[in-house]
DNA sequence: AACCTGACTTCGG
DNA sequence: TCCGAAGCCAGGT
């Protein structure tokens, strides 16, 4: 299957986020040429996050949290982030502002 | 080619 | 800040 180039910047993207920080469906999306590109992002993550080896966890929307439901992946993404240091508000939001990987610098 | 699926995002109320 | 509607994207059917 030939991917897109899109999906493979994403791919690109998503493996050089550092541990401990998090990026956003969309700032992977815009970070790799297409600002509205969130949903591929997502699209990406469910096709191709084990066979790429990509860290999904540490993907987030725009407020900081997590979009998996609970007893859907919720719980185990936020295990693995904090495992990594990253903190939850009593909200279950993170402060991007701490923890948001500005890729774009 | 039309229609559907997602871990989205923005906008208006 | 919360909610619904609408827009957007790639790939699968």
């Amino acid at each position: 299957m030939a991917r897109s180039e899109l999906t493979q910047r994403i791919i690109d993207r998503l493996r050089a986020i550092p541990k401990g920080t998090v990026a956003t469906y969309g700032g992977i999306a815009a970070a790799s040429g297409n600002p509205r590109g969130a949903r591929t992002v997502v699209w990406v993550l469910n096709s191709a996050s084990r066979a790429e080896a990509l860290p999904w966890h540490r993907v987030v929307n725009r407020r900081g949290g997590i979009s998996l439901s609970p007893g859907r992946g919720y719980e185990l993404q936020r295990a693995l982030l904090e495992s990594e240091g990253v903190e939850f508000d009593e909200r279950g939001r993170i402060d991007l502002d701490r923890f948001g990987w500005d890729y774009l610098r």
